[in-house]
DNA sequence: TTCTTACATAGTAATCTTTATAAATAGTGT
DNA sequence: ACACTATTTATAAAGATTACTATGTAAGAA
């Protein structure tokens, strides 16, 4: 566990964001100048691979990491990118409709809804 | 409607896959030598625009593109990238309850099921 | 302490997918 | 034939991520 390991961490559980590999290099950058941006990667991946973290990728745009707290589902906004949390009980039946259907032996599912943020939404209705 | 534009459309509704955008490039290369990828992308966003073509996006992988038939989810397998469709009552319910959580207007979901298929399942019993 | 081993990091090059750009081409209507 | 428009080709460019190599650093054994 170093330092750079345990900062990247740390950001990850203290800010309720969703950040970017990018916004994590560029936020922790004036604590570690010298940090490398394959060094985010690599311990994003260590990460993942433990189960402490989800990489959320969305379209062409850079992929998000998000600190696995609890079962919860995300809503994106179309304008900005911004994530937000929301729960929903989980839909465990999807799943063995799923596999029932395909032969498929099921590991998981990832549902996000999409739309427009209510920052968004007034900024759009002010521009009409 | 030019030959190269129906020619990717026409593989996109005859085969029943989920090609990546260079699948179809490979695929079309033999009837159309000269053609460019570039054009499978434009072709590709075209379609996307009118609605006739849906696209996938999964990691870091490429995008797959699947023609818009009925309202259906998708099973992907981790060990090979095959996508299989299957049919599932749609999810409204789950897009009235984000909106009314976020405030966010909502526009769409996705919903994918992730596992091993059953091909790759026998591969990989048979290698213990 | 000193040597060894294993792993993390930094820095950079390389890869891969997709988009942007500019020139060439073809089709349509006048 | 001419002008107009959209499409294609070819290539450059962008952007995100990975690969690679050398350097550093911590822990353990002798």
């Amino acid at each position: 566990m170093t330092p750079q390991r345990q900062a990247i961490l740390e950001y990850l559980v203290t800010e309720h964001s969703h950040p970017t590999a990018d916004d994590i290099y560029k936020a922790l950058s004036a604590r570690f100048p010298n940090m490398s941006v394959a060094t985010v990667y690599n311990n994003l991946r260590v990460f993942k691979e433990v189960g402490l973290v989800q990489e959320m990728n969305y379209g062409d745009a850079s992929s998000r990491f998000d600190f696995v707290t609890s079962r919860h589902y995300h809503i994106i906004c179309d304008a900005c990118g911004k994530v937000v949390d929301f729960n929903y009980p989980v839909l465990d039946e999807i799943e063995s409709v799923a596999s029932q259907l395909t032969g498929f032996k099921v590991d998981r599912h990832r549902l996000e809804v999409y739309g427009t943020c209510p920052a968004c939404q007034t900024e759009q209705a002010h521009k009409h």
